[in-house]
DNA sequence: TTGCTTGCAAATGATTTGCACTGCT
DNA sequence: AGCAGTGCAAATCATTTGCAAGCAA
């Protein structure tokens, strides 16, 4: 284990600050979520590691998750997605099919997203509300399913 | 059953258009929804109107959703939130509370939202969607979980 | 050898569904 | 009559958890 990339080494450090090891089980599930297209399923996920046991992905899923590694997108369908943190990465947000469920990633304008921001901040403001993060989904119909 | 006020003939048109009658129960659920902040949670609508039988809430509350009546909202929490659909309402978006997972309406301002349907159909198009709505949430901690 | 990990099996819990019954129309 | 609507109890199913065994520091 010599180059170990910048990526590993944050992941590492998150993991380390919650006293969680970098085992290899969890190394394959960042690896699942590495290669991915962008947010994937545990199904999905085990199939790309049949190693893995389900129910020892989904605690594991749930540590990172905890570790600020991995995020969590609950949306309507039957499976939640998950995908590497927005912090490892970088700022997106997300086209969903609402007829077979499939989640692409997209990226705003970086002028809309400050605009969006300011907005947020003074809504939530008014509200009471303390703002930690937003969320924009376009919900729609991917190409595949149109036909 | 004289003064049927505009929404009331909108939703019973809806629920005729998908051959449901507007029973007193699907009457019940509706009066929750409008009597409420915002979006409410199942067991939160049954705290309202006690005779209604949790399945039978369930139950409308699907067949109100697919005559496009209500809107499903499905956040990380353990319930689902229920609102009238926005078609029947305004477009509106959410502030959610991370903390005790309330969730209160917000809306953006006009010429905002204008700018981000624009840039939602241009990214939707280069992935080959058909975007159909969008969401945006904007999470945090409400006052009173910030004490 | 202490404590984090793992996999299996079993539990959980929100939501859905089968069915017999009630009530419009 | 005939079919939509209801409530109860039972079923679903993604996700979580208990536990005994494995492994690293």
């Amino acid at each position: 284990m010599v180059a170990t990339s910048e990526l590993e080494r944050a992941i590492n450090d998150r993991l380390a600050d919650h006293d969680l090891r970098y085992t290899s089980g969890r190394r394959a599930i960042v690896e699942g979520l590495k290669r991915a297209e962008g947010p994937i399923t545990l199904p999905e996920l085990l199939e790309c590691s049949p190693d893995l046991a389900q129910s020892s992905a989904y605690r594991n899923l749930s540590l990172l998750e905890g570790a600020g590694v991995v995020r969590r997108l609950v949306h309507g369908g039957e499976h939640a997605h998950f995908e590497l943190a927005e912090s490892l990465t970088e700022h997106h947000h997300h086209l969903i099919c609402e007829s077979c469920g499939q989640v692409r990633d997209i990226t705003l304008d970086a002028g809309l997203e400050r605009t969006l921001d300011r907005s947020f901040d003074e809504l939530a403001a008014n509200e009471g509300f303390t703002p930690t993060h937003h969320t924009v989904d376009v919900y729609g119909v991917c190409g595949d399913c149109t036909g």
